[in-house]
DNA sequence: CCATGCGGGGTGG
DNA sequence: CCACCCCGCATGG
């Protein structure tokens, strides 16, 4: 019944909501779908903003809301975007502008497939994980191979019947768990003039490639496909490693057009860290600055990527990002692994100056702690998304890294989901973002509150917070307070104190050191990964 | 070919 | 009821 509906309908159906659409989205449908709800007061919203501005709070504008992407009611007239998050990891939002393309085209680093969540106001997306080697054998060049799993499903069975590039065993899709044990999941809204962006879970997996490095690489892969050369497609992939390459080289060129908001690249260092700052939790991210900041952009030299490869391998090598070899330790993980590397990228931003906790992610992921041991995610990214083409690439990590660091959180503490068996389970989190889902309001209907995850952000926007709620309380008429809270607390807890202490680390790291893991089977994915995918061939 | 979205259905808590 | 997953369908690049 409905299904015939749907498409025309839908734009009429769902509107109840719509009251703006404003903008257009990537996809059509999406935005007349996906509306926001109605908005009705702008006023508050402002108020609460303003009171923002003034705090000084450290993260992105998005967190220093409070809002969850359930609201029947989003902060309306928001006026300062946060720029385009490309590695989104842990529990933040964001709150991007409806301009902004890559976020209207719903884009991640991370391979993310749409989830019918029954809500069409929302748009939700969970991550595929990363496709390795299943020997997990090292690349010429040091690295691990850390392809971007296809989201088309058929496209996934086959890319996994591909063999490794270099030593031609089968691949492996290393499945996504950082969600309390599913999925990472990403939530888009468009609400009036802005799109509201939450994630839930930390990726207990390295990054694959990003989406502009996959298709820079498969378009070069196609021209030498077609070029004289390289006639068979096994030449291909014998050369795989080459091209890899040569993609991104190419990547580069093409990105360094985009406007100056893309990049923002700075180098990791550079961002001071500030311990105190984090908040608590999640927050973190740190956001980039609106738009207008424009960056600056350098372009990054591929050097990079030499330099930053050798290094994480095992000593270092935390797990992928997140975790924090011991020797590391006062570094986050990307910053160890870019550190060297000079590039990195992308990822810092020095916009972002904020930084954040979790380093994002980073901190929260002692909970997830799922089995595997990888480590090093992309060293790559930094520069490939430096240049990828930027579109989105550039900017999303920025943030993230930001954090670097030194924070204590990242000391150690966590494991990287690679790692160990165990290390902490850390429920509490876990269980807690994981409402997500749970749209109070139906598709259409405005209803109940949930407040759910605000919590937390408000504990890690700590000046920042809560206010929404005191200025003007209207904005979220009901609020409740869900569990969450108990559950937030903990987390924080869990990361503030526990992490540190935890014996675990001991143990992730050896494990992942060594590589064992645990229930994945994955046996230790050190260093850097390579990623090339042989979706080509 | 595939990335993306939509949405019906089924399942398990 | 909720959250997730799977699958097919459609659209668009």
């Amino acid at each position: 019944m409905k299904e015939k509906v749907r498409n025309e309908q839908s734009d009429v159906f769902h509107i109840c909501n719509v009251s703006s659409l404003g903008f257009s989205v990537g996809s059509t449908k999406l935005s007349s779908k996906r509306i926001g709800i109605p908005s009705v007061h702008g006023t508050m919203a402002k108020s609460v903003q303003d009171q923002f501005d003034e705090s000084d709070c450290v993260c992105s504008f998005g967190m220093k809301l409070t809002w969850d992407i359930n609201d029947p009611k989003l902060p309306q007239d928001v006026k300062q975007f946060d720029g385009f998050q490309e590695w989104t990891d842990g529990y933040v939002r964001y709150i991007y502008s409806g301009d902004d393309k890559n976020a209207q085209r719903h884009l991640s680093g991370w391979a993310m497939r749409n989830t019918n969540n029954h809500n069409c106001q929302i748009l939700k997306k969970s991550c595929l994980g990363v496709v390795v080697c299943g020997r997990n054998c090292t690349l010429p060049d040091g690295s691990k191979l850390q392809l971007r799993p296809a989201i088309c499903d058929k496209a996934r069975q086959k890319q996994q019947k591909k063999l490794c590039p270099s030593c031609n065993s089968s691949l492996e899709l290393v499945p996504c768990r950082g969600h309390s044990g599913y999925p990472v999941t990403n939530f888009w809204r468009l609400d009036g003039k802005a799109i509201f962006f939450q994630a839930k879970g930390v990726h207990d997996h390295p990054r694959p490639e990003s989406k502009s490095e996959t298709e820079a690489r498969r378009s070069a892969v196609k021209r030498r496909m077609s070029s004289p050369h390289f006639p068979q497609k096994k030449r291909a992939m014998e050369s795989e490693a080459a091209r890899y390459h040569d993609s991104f080289s190419n990547i580069h060129h093409l990105s360094c057009l985009e406007g100056p908001d893309r990049f923002r690249i700075i180098a990791e260092t550079n961002f001071p860290i500030q311990p105190q700052h984090y908040p608590s939790f999640q927050n973190t991210e740190p956001y980039k600055l609106p738009y207008d900041s424009s960056s600056s952009v350098a372009d990054a030299p591929s050097q990079l990527q030499k330099a930053s490869s050798h290094r994480l391998y095992m000593a270092q090598t935390p797990c992928g990002y997140e975790f924090t070899v011991p020797g590391y330790i006062g570094s986050s993980p990307y910053q160890a692994l870019y550190k060297d590397s000079t590039n990195q990228q992308t990822e810092a931003d020095p916009g972002k100056v904020c930084m954040q906790l979790n380093g994002p992610q980073h901190s929260v992921s002692p909970l997830n702690v799922h089995e595997r041991n990888y480590d090093v995610p992309n060293k790559h990214h930094s520069w490939k998304q430096l240049f990828g083409k930027g579109s989105y690439s550039e900017r999303g990590d920025y943030g993230q890294i930001s954090g670097n660091g030194n924070h204590h959180y990242y000391d150690g503490e966590y494991p990287c989901r690679y790692n160990g068996p165990n290390t902490a389970p850390t429920p509490a989190l876990q269980t807690i973002i994981t409402t997500t889902t749970k749209v109070s309001y139906q598709p259409c209907k405005p209803s109940v509150v949930k407040y759910n995850d605000n919590l937390y952000d408000v504990k890690g926007a700590q000046n920042c917070n809560s206010l929404m709620e005191n200025g003007s309380g209207n904005v979220y008429q009901e609020i409740k307070i869900p569990e969450d809270t108990g559950v937030i607390k903990s987390a924080l807890n869990y990361q503030q104190e526990s992490l540190p202490a935890k014996s675990e680390r001991g143990e992730s790291l050896d494990s992942y050191r060594y590589g064992t893991f645990t229930s994945g089977g994955y046996p230790e994915r050190l260093s850097q990964s390579f990623r090339y995918d042989n979706g080509e061939y």
